[in-house]
DNA sequence: CTCCATTGCTACAATTACAGTAGCACTACG
DNA sequence: CGTAGTGCTACTGTAATTGTAGCAATGGAG
């Protein structure tokens, strides 16, 4: 395991208003990877065990994300699969209170 | 101002999980979701202040997002054009920490 | 009333991202 | 060698997003 990490795979939308908050809400903002960071709170999986826990999503976009999240700083690939880095861990705190709102939300 | 909401725009993809965590991941990953509830995390927009906060974004997309935070009950159309509802405001408080974060994060 | 500006919202074609399947290259192990 | 597991990519069809233009309704001058 433990490859290198990919290059730029997508321009990230709000980078250029110079504004990290928007450039993180950008890249926050694509497919799987509120849920990706979310899988990988706890302990790191393999890019196979996320496929899975992420309900079977297309490995082109499973990559992408990894990728993308991997160039952002939020997600190391070590010996024990994906996982968080620090800074990716401390992001990934800010979402927690999301699943006592969402159980509050319910739809 | 103040029409009608709209019903039902598209599937949400992890409802049928039955997890409403996932339900609401996947809601907020969709393109400009979270953009759009930090735009209106002050006073309400009207929808063409609302895109011109936005960088222009398609109309299209921008009314496609809006009948689903509405449907979500985190926004609402009235007097004063888009703002969030109480449970939109306390969803868009818990992104809040994300500002620092950004700022932190810089890239 | 007529003209004009602004609102929320929609139609349509072009482009892009994503979904889904299959499979490759590499490593480890028996 | 054969098998199984890993990270990762190619390919084609489908769905989502983009960008432009414009509509119907409302309200305020003139």
């Amino acid at each position: 395991m433990a490859r290198q990490a990919g290059s730029s795979p997508g321009t990230i939308r709000g980078a250029r208003t110079g504004r990290p908050i928007m450039a993180l809400l950008d890249l926050l903002g694509r497919r799987w990877c509120l849920r990706i960071l979310w899988e990988l709170r706890g302990d790191p999986l393999t890019s196979r065990a996320l496929r899975a826990a992420c309900d079977e999503v297309s490995p082109t976009v499973l990559q992408t994300r990894l990728d993308e999240l991997r160039e952002a700083g939020f997600v190391e690939l070590g010996e024990a699969g994906y996982g968080l880095t620090p800074l990716g861990r401390e992001l990934c705190a800010t979402f927690m209170p999301l699943h006592r709102f969402a159980e509050k939300w319910r739809r």
